[in-house]
DNA sequence: CCTCCACAGGAAGCGCAGGAGT
DNA sequence: ACTCCTGCGCTTCCTGTGGAGG
């Protein structure tokens, strides 16, 4: 009876699953995806092309920085002419090498380093080596290697902000100690007053050419996804108004192509899950809480255990009448729960810290003011949604006990 | 005008993990 | 086995500060 039910039920998820034609090839839209046409970046491909065919005539290329918000083009650019010119260097039997580091991952001078000698076929511990060692070890794998190497530098910003500019140093001046291999940087980043905090020297030599990759406006938006869609949807997918919904809501949000696929890819499995032929309107409305939510519980979920217990603090005081709290407050609240939960309780110093950090996660608003007489201190708001917030404090076993998820 | 609250946030450094060289 | 190095999360100690109330 029961196996019975199961059949039943797995056949109508495979049916629904086969009958679902709405794409095409799906992996058309993911974020790995890199087009061999990228619209309204023709400039700044053929700059970055020209820059970098330096390499094809056995000289060192100019390092060169990129800037623009998420999702204007950047990686997808630099990633498109770094392998065209990669499939060239193999035609001309030129020995030119391109490695991409994503220093938002890899976000310490070690481990950036490391990743490097890495792709260039070299070991490294995950840790253990000094920082000269490393040099020392990068500079003998390039020479002995030989050739025009470029390094991508994808979010350069974070290790900037995380380790200072030793690293950018060392590497703009590296090809000093470097006599048949040349070393060329591309830097990304979308913090756009990050160059303004560099040493001059620094940025003299890694802005030897700059480029700008500005937003794109709704047009440019709607046009790329129309592109995409084609290759990615069956024909009459889509209902009418789909992509340009896609396309305003992430113009809305600076412009931001990554965010306008995400939109549409994701409609696209919500109109296959629930059996519709056509992807429509409701379905990217639904996408775009989803997306949304999705993130806050992923960003939630993995928070270590006392960024949770702070966090939990903050949804637990303003839903106590207030909509808001400060680090005093926070503190208190969170010294409760932690000697309820017999743990040791980090110190105000360090929790305000958490709390900066759970702001820029942009899971809570924490805000410096100046209440007079009564003291400077950050008023902290939490502006991702309460019950999915919730959701994932609660999955957490050693907080079941310390939040309540009545009202 | 000055004071003084309730913190912010910088600087230094500590202890641990863990890999390399010896 | 021992020393040396780094990253990481954290503490300790510290100086700095906007503005309401005196």
């Amino acid at each position: 009876m029961l196996k019975l039910q199961n059949e039943d039920f797995l056949d109508e998820v495979f049916k629904s699953i086969k009958r679902a034609s709405i794409f095409l090839d799906r992996d058309k839209l993911t974020p790995d995806y890199v087009p061999e046409n990228l619209p309204f970046r023709e400039e700044q491909i053929k700059k970055i092309a020209s820059i970098l065919a330096q390499a094809l005539r056995n000289s060192r290329p100019n390092n060169i920085f990129t800037y623009g918000l998420t999702g204007t083009g950047k990686t997808a650019v630099v990633k498109l002419v770094t392998k065209k010119l990669q499939e060239r260097a193999v035609e001309l039997k030129l020995p030119i090498q391109t490695v991409y580091v994503n220093c938002r991952q890899r976000d310490t001078s070690y481990r950036v380093l490391a990743d490097i000698i890495e792709s260039l076929g070299g070991h490294v511990p995950f840790t253990g080596l000094s920082l000269a060692e490393l040099y020392r070890r990068l500079i003998s794998k390039l020479e002995s290697l030989g050739g025009r190497f470029i390094v991508i530098l994808d979010e350069i910003d974070f290790i900037i902000k995380k380790q200072g500019d030793d690293l950018l140093y060392k590497l703009t001046r590296i090809n000093e100690e470097l006599k048949n291999s040349s070393l060329s940087m591309i830097g990304i980043t979308n913090d756009l007053n990050f160059i303004d905090n560099l040493d001059p020297r620094i940025r003299s030599s890694l802005g030897e050419e700059e480029i700008v990759f500005p937003p794109y406006n709704a047009l440019q938006l709607k046009s790329i996804l129309e592109d995409r869609a084609k290759i990615a949807f069956r024909t009459g997918a889509l209902d009418e108004g789909v992509i340009d919904l896609c396309a305003a809501l992430a113009a809305r949000e600076h412009g931001d192509a990554r965010k306008a696929l995400d939109l549409l890819r994701v409609a696209g499995e919500i109109a296959e899950r629930e059996g519709d032929e056509k992807v429509r309107k409701e379905h990217v409305e639904k996408a775009r809480k989803e997306l949304e939510k999705d993130k806050v519980y992923e960003v939630v979920s993995t928070l270590p255990l006392h960024a949770k217990l702070i966090l939990a603090s903050i949804v637990d005081l303003t839903r106590r009448g207030k909509d808001s709290a400060t680090t005093g407050e926070i503190f208190v609240e969170y010294s409760k729960k932690t000697s309820e939960l017999r743990l040791e309780t980090l110190t105000q110093r360090r929790v305000t810290d958490i709390i900066s950090e759970l702001d820029m996660m942009g899971l809570v608003s924490a805000r410096v003011i100046s209440r007079g007489r009564y003291g400077k201190t950050k008023v902290v708001k939490l502006i991702a949604n309460l019950n999915t917030v919730l959701n994932a404090l609660k999955d957490d076993e050693i907080l079941e006990s310390v939040v309540d998820v009545d009202k």
